[in-house]
DNA sequence: TCTGGGGTCCTAGGACCC
DNA sequence: TCTGGGGTCCTAGGACCC
């Protein structure tokens, strides 16, 4: 799906997700405030994945320590994260989706570009979120854009169960006097960096040399700034399937572990999951990363290619009990096993497809 | 705000080669 | 042998997103 005469992207995402099916199977929890996250016990190291309107209202952020959350909230009802019924609700969504005139491209649990060449972009908006009210009781906010970038942003001004449209026409009436982080891609480090720069707000990024962003930031990623400020982006739409590049498993542990024993045991563990998720996927891996968080907080991570790649799980697992050996005597208060794939169908595994794939 | 888990991509520096 | 320049691979680290 390409831009053209009459071509729209449209960004679908739905509304307090993780939450919303929750509720949706526990009908009692309408209207009250929910919070979802860790193990659903405010005790634990954990942090919220979704709170609900109501919990939000309260104070509630997803991000936030579950316990500072169960503190503003004290009335929250908490539950545990089910991956799995989240994704089943999300294939629910997606079906009803790609019944739509449209090509769909998932981006994640909760969200979906689709590409459609149509007079009423409103008009197929809106009735994507019929649809998927009607199918599955879920609500969403639309975004409309001549690109992904502009429908990306625009939903942010759907929500909620809104549908809001952004154009090359309207970018800088409603973009440009707003802060960049509140552009898709900048984040507080960066939009700290051009500040030092000097450029604040969207209108001030898009007036900025491209050279001087390039400086700063590298031949792409200042580019891609340079061209965010101007609210350019992608407008192809693609429902090719992802192919994951990797699978990774990380566990912050309750009371941080202290031996090498405790160690050695957790890797294992660890490694085990990931090689399965590869065998799972019908994989080789070319390349391990183990990650360490030692208290209190410092990070690292130690990566290794294989000597050659291998779909033998016995192996992933020996690779990560060897990279295990590498870990300091501290106290560990995480360990991540982290396993990249070679890509199908790929005679070399480390070359990447320039231009930020998923967008 | 003592800071989860699963991802993706970019940059930079050193090693190594010609 | 006081010493260039370009390319590629590998690893570490950083940033961002949901």
């Amino acid at each position: 799906m390409d831009a053209g005469a009459g071509a729209w992207v449209l960004h679908v995402d739905l509304d307090q997700f993780v939450a919303a099916v929750e509720v949706l199977r526990r009908p009692e929890l309408v209207g009250k405030p929910v919070i979802v996250g860790g193990r659903g016990d405010p005790t634990e190291r954990a942090v919220v994945s979704t709170a609900s309107y109501e919990a939000r209202e309260l104070g509630a952020r997803s991000g936030m320590l579950l316990r500072i959350a169960a503190r503003k909230a004290p009335d929250a009802i908490i539950l545990p994260v089910d991956a799995p019924a989240y994704e089943a609700a999300s294939n629910e969504v997606m079906t009803v989706l790609r019944t739509l005139e449209a090509v769909v491209e998932v981006l994640g649990w909760d969200e979906a570009f689709l590409g459609a060449t149509t007079q009423d972009p409103e008009g197929l908006a809106r009735r994507a979120q019929a649809d998927v009210l009607a199918a599955t009781g879920l609500h969403c906010s639309v975004g409309i854009g001549d690109n992904k970038v502009r429908a990306k942003i625009a939903t942010g001004f759907a929500k909620p169960a809104g549908v809001f449209r952004l154009t090359a026409d309207t970018w800088f009436t409603v973009m440009g006097d707003r802060p960049t982080i509140e552009l898709w891609g900048v984040g507080a480090k960066v939009s700290r960096r051009l500040a030092a720069l000097g450029v604040r707000t969207v209108r001030e990024l898009a007036a900025a040399p491209r050279d001087a962003l390039v400086a700063e930031f590298g031949p792409r990623m200042g580019v891609w700034y340079h061209e965010l400020g101007h609210g350019l982006g992608p407008t192809t739409v693609d429902d090719t399937p992802w192919v994951p590049r990797g699978h990774s498993r990380e566990t912050t542990y309750q009371q941080n572990l202290t031996t090498a024993e405790q160690v050695a045991a957790a890797v294992q563990v660890l490694a085990r999951a990931v090689a399965d998720d590869a065998a799972h996927d019908g994989r080789a891996v070319f390349r391990l990363g183990l990650k360490v968080r030692y208290a209190p907080f410092v990070t690292k991570v130690i990566s290794r290619k294989l000597p050659e790649p291998t779909r033998d799980p016995e192996v992933v697992v020996a690779a990560a009990a060897a990279l295990a050996e590498e870990i300091e005597d501290r106290e560990v208060r995480l360990l991540g096993v982290r396993a990249e794939m070679v890509m199908p169908d790929d005679s070399d595994p480390v070359d990447r497809t320039p231009v930020r794939g998923r967008l």
